[in-house]
DNA sequence: ATGGCCAGCGATGCTGGA
């Protein structure tokens, strides 16, 4: 099973690339992040001409989260929202059950500077992820996107830069902790323990082509999921070229259970 | 070479992203 992860920046505007990966990759399951699609709004007719079912939850002008499901894939309960989030019209949360899977696509919120309103709000919505996911335990889980928290300095291109600002702080990191209680395990560091991993660079000053990237984009998956993981990547490919979201994609692929 | 803001809204320049 091929699972992806990808903030989008916009659905609308990155179809085409949206549309290649799903043709060249074939993923099973897509967590999308960032749709930017209003609620109730169709999904273009391209995704389904491509072999796959949409789940959506739209946050309108920003925000919105979705998940993919390929050709034979069917969403049984999809849960819309996340209990105890600061604001529920930004969409930032998107359970379905997939088979035995629960998949979960998640946003959380940027923050923008630490200190302010919207920095509470950040932690607020990580603190419900957490009651959420302990909610959750014990099923085989996968969470996945853009958490907007770089887990240690190693995910930094530079943690001089990062001094005072958000994503890097003790209050994100540790609530960032607690959704890895209970035995979920980050993929990328799982499989790379020390290669950088970086999934989204800035637009501006070439920051992508001089290398200066985040990881703060995450798989999450539980014990025994990450057990059946056999490789993940990030497909830096779909950063470059005409139209490129500021995020790349983030591969996965489990073994089938055994 | 990991190459130099983008998307939405809406009609212009501002807001949000991270």
């Amino acid at each position: 099973m091929k699972l992806v992860t990808w903030n989008v920046n916009s659905l609308r505007a990155r179809l085409p690339r949206l549309l290649q990966l799903l043709e060249v990759e074939r993923p099973d399951v897509v967590c999308l992040q960032e749709t930017k699609a209003a609620a109730g709004a169709p999904f273009p007719l391209e995704l389904a001409g491509a072999g796959y079912t949409a789940v959506g939850h739209g946050g309108g002008r920003w925000g919105g989260v979705a998940v993919l499901l390929g050709p034979g894939l069917q969403p049984d309960e999809v849960v819309a929202g996340l209990p105890g989030e600061p604001d529920p019209a930004e969409a930032r949360w998107l359970e379905v059950d997939v088979g035995p899977l629960r998949v979960v696509s998640v946003y959380v919120p940027n923050g923008r500077a630490v200190g302010t309103p919207t920095f509470a709000a950040k932690l607020a919505f990580l603190d419900a992820a957490a009651e959420r996911l302990a909610a959750l335990r014990g099923r085989s889980l996968v969470v996945a996107g853009d958490v907007n928290i770089a887990p240690t300095d190693a995910d930094l291109y530079d943690p001089a830069a990062f001094i005072g600002s958000t994503h890097v702080t003790p209050d994100e990191r540790g609530r960032l902790g607690r959704l890895l209680e209970g035995g979920m395990v980050d993929a990328w560091r799982l499989l790379h323990p020390e290669e950088t991993g970086f999934t989204w660079w800035d637009y501006r000053a070439g920051h992508f082509g001089r290398g200066l990237g985040m990881r703060i984009d995450l798989l999450l998956l539980s014990a025994d999921l990450a057990g059946r993981l056999t490789g993940i990547r990030v497909a830096r490919a779909y950063r470059k070229g005409p139209g490129p979201s500021d995020h790349a994609p983030l591969l996965a692929t489990l073994d089938d259970p055994g």
